[in-house]
DNA sequence: ATCATAACTTGCATAAAACAAGTTAATTTG
DNA sequence: CAAATTAACTTGTTTTATGCAAGTTATGAT
């Protein structure tokens, strides 16, 4: 994850979703961007997982590269940024929609889980706006 | 990801699904059996991307402790193994196709990438028989 | 003017991955 | 049937990436 010449250069599609977007971390940051609306890097820094400040800099450094997420300043605070996704990342919005349908069959559910998979089934189309809008699907975990 | 305790514990559904199948590996171990229907060892060991054999075998055990691929001796060869994927695994299908539809959006296509999304799009149902009954949905890459 | 904060960077210890070689049991070959 | 081959791994070592702690820089608040 460090090289950033996609490290194996495998012409199939899967592998070049992987190495653009399949990375645990990367993923974890787009799940926080996409259900709990996170932004800023501070957000994306106190995750429940607790990511390395390093590791995180890295990280939306290739997501930005991928043209995944895009950075822009905050214009009502100078020294924040604003990361938010571009089309090409608001498109994975489906896999991890489909993630989280994968881990609802196969993990105990609770009510806040049965939730958002009650709202996936019934209201995809007002996820997908909210992810599009930058709204959080969840509240803080 | 040697560590076999789920390393940071989170109770997210996301994660969830990141940790047990969402590694670089173990994710291209499955691809390759669902998209080219491999089913031993020695056909994961020769992948594109050319996973080491130390990994390899690592990423089999972990997909077999978290229930997504079973192994049973290969009744035509003593020393032969065959991997498949069990319920938990065949459910991360739609995960996989949806991957591949959004590589196929932000990706060049050529004819055989183009085949394999219009089948996506038309015969879902018969992919999914085709990754059930271990049948490959592409021929060698 | 001083302190605090947001977003990083740097350096170092540790863990995981890549690489190369070796092992074991079953099978094929001469 | 002894010798070479193959399938599925293990083991040891080097290289690379991650985790952790501390430091930096440019705002912004008090």
């Amino acid at each position: 994850m460090k090289n950033e010449t996609k490290k194996h250069d495998s012409n199939c599609l899967v592998a070049y979703g992987i190495d653009t977007f399949g990375d645990r971390w990367s993923f974890l940051v787009l799940r926080d961007m996409m259900l709990y609306g996170k932004c800023r890097y501070g957000e994306f820094l106190c995750c429940e997982e607790q990511i390395a400040t390093n590791v995180l800099a890295q990280r939306l450094k290739h997501l930005e590269r991928e043209g995944i997420i895009s950075k822009a300043r905050d214009p009502e605070n100078r020294r924040s940024y604003i990361y938010s996704l571009t089309d090409k990342g608001l498109d994975l919005a489906p896999v991890l929609l489909e993630i989280i349908r994968w881990s609802s069959r196969h993990l105990e559910m609770n009510a806040r889980r049965r939730r958002l998979l009650k709202r996936i089934e019934t209201d995809r189309d007002g996820i997908l706006a909210d992810i599009r809008d930058g709204r959080a699907i969840l509240t803080a975990p």
